[in-house]
DNA sequence: ATTCGCGGCGTACACTTGTCATTGAAGGAG
DNA sequence: CTCCTTCAATGACAAGTGTACGCCGCGAAT
């Protein structure tokens, strides 16, 4: 098993903005973050470099640029910190995870919509 | 806002086994962690001090033994924690994560018709 | 009394994380 | 060519985290 060491809370945070970038040099990731979570351009290099050495994330030099790569997809990455905060935080049941989300956080008709969908389809099986 | 310096992976476990066990000294809380994620008992002492100097618990000499209690109730704290989770990794929207909760763990029938009696109650409002 | 076992309390210590400052090369503006 | 902007590459550093160890005192067992 390739035991890669977890992410800290920024580095998820980056990780993510690569996956939905795709691939991009430090200044991209730096302009995709959210406002409130701006960090200095270095800090970003610095949090991209560690992705890389935990593992995460590849890089080339493409002219005078490095563009980063991820590596691990978001379905693993996020199947890994959801089992550990479910885990530590719920004793591994789920459940209750799922309706502390149903009652903390509104959705649109719409979503809950799909919800029922996705709960048809597995009870289906 | 009472500002809390926000806890670690480890010291989330800590605080759910002492909201399951309402109050308890540093033994019971020892023995009560899942044997997966076994800790010296000095180590349990520690994180129930960091819990309370970052207060999240109180506590009370009772005879020789201290006593820890919750002081900041689970469903804070694990709207604080679920709400970083989902901000970071899900840029901020909830039903990715439930959508993943659904496909990655399988839930059983009857916690499947809890979810949509929780749906129907949603949809309801 | 002496010795155990348990818990409290203080302390330690390496590793991780968040956050930059610096230094230096490379290209474009003038 | 010279200066300015833009990155890359490093180094640094304080705070947070995981994980104890050691000494001390109390009450129970010998």
């Amino acid at each position: 098993m390739t035991e890669r060491p977890t992410l800290s809370r920024a580095e998820l945070e980056i990780a993510r903005v690569l996956w939905s970038l795709g691939e991009a040099g430090v200044r991209a990731v730096h302009d995709a973050l959210p406002d409130r979570r701006q960090h200095d351009f270095t800090t970003v290099q610095t949090y991209l470099r560690r992705l890389e050495s935990k593992g995460y994330v590849s890089s080339r030099l493409e002219g005078r640029v490095r563009i980063y790569k991820p590596k691990i997809k978001p379905r693993t990455v996020i199947r890994d910190t959801v089992e550990e905060l479910v885990d530590r935080l719920f004793a591994g049941e789920s459940l209750p995870l799922m309706k502390h989300l149903l009652e903390e956080r509104p959705l649109s008709d719409a979503e809950i919509a799909e919800l029922r969908q996705l709960l048809d389809e597995q009870s289906a099986k």
